[in-house]
DNA sequence: CAACAATGCATAACATTCTTATGTATGTTT
DNA sequence: AAACATACATAAGAATGTTATGCATTGTTG
């Protein structure tokens, strides 16, 4: 099942874009999924972009370890096999805060179509 | 003459969500018109968001100069009075750049607001 | 069954790109 | 004359990614 803007062209976007929206993009999986472990989340996201964002390991587990440490997630770790995993949820505040940064994300994508859309001339 | 979302609440974005698009608004910016100088960029920007995104003189200054020593920016230095400035115009390089980039950033805006709205579950 | 790919976690060195602070100078308004 | 706006510039520091590396388990394929 899939959802892809583009499909036929793979254009992974310039790293530099996802700054500052990671842990918007991982509250808000959390918020709609109850509780995922990380692998999933990078698993999850290539999924739903059409490959267009790939989460490193290197960006997204510090991230998680930050929201924790923060209080806006909690941690159940279960072992499959031999397997160690992590399971995040949101935490009280958590979902609180995953609601403002939602809406502060989708209404700076607002301002930015408009400013990308505009002639100023 | 303005175009405000919410006009209403001064919703200033978290810093960290300008990360990236700068470049991408300053070409745009230019080439909608035509050749404009660093204060004016941003005060035209903060009149086309309503105040949502401001641009810093320490942000904006380093990328001028590295869009002009990539070749995508000419500049023109004029006085004013005995005020300096200076005013930028896009390459030819620039034009084609200019395009990329928006593009590139106008689908990651469609990818995130997808991405933001989605109910996974 | 051996090799390879995928799953799953983690951290460190480095790069990029902002913010904040500071500096210099001119022009305008109260 | 003080305060604010215009107009440029740079440097120290913070934040947040990438790339590289490491380790271990599980699934797939020639």
């Amino acid at each position: 099942m899939f959802a892809l803007y583009n499909s036929n062209i793979t254009m992974i976007y310039s790293s530099e874009l996802i700054k500052g929206t990671l842990k918007t993009i991982v509250l808000k999986l959390l918020s709609d999924n109850n509780r995922m472990y990380g692998y999933e989340i990078t698993q999850k996201v290539k999924e739903l972009t059409g490959d267009k964002i790939q989460i490193t390991e290197g960006a997204l587990y510090p991230t998680l370890h930050a929201l924790e440490s923060d209080g806006l997630l909690s941690v159940e770790t279960e072992f499959i096999g031999k397997r160690v995993r992590k399971y995040y949820s949101l935490s009280t505040s958590g979902k609180q805060k995953s609601q403002e940064k939602i809406s502060e994300l989708a209404d700076f994508m607002n301002t930015m179509k408009y400013l990308l859309d505009i002639k100023t001339a």
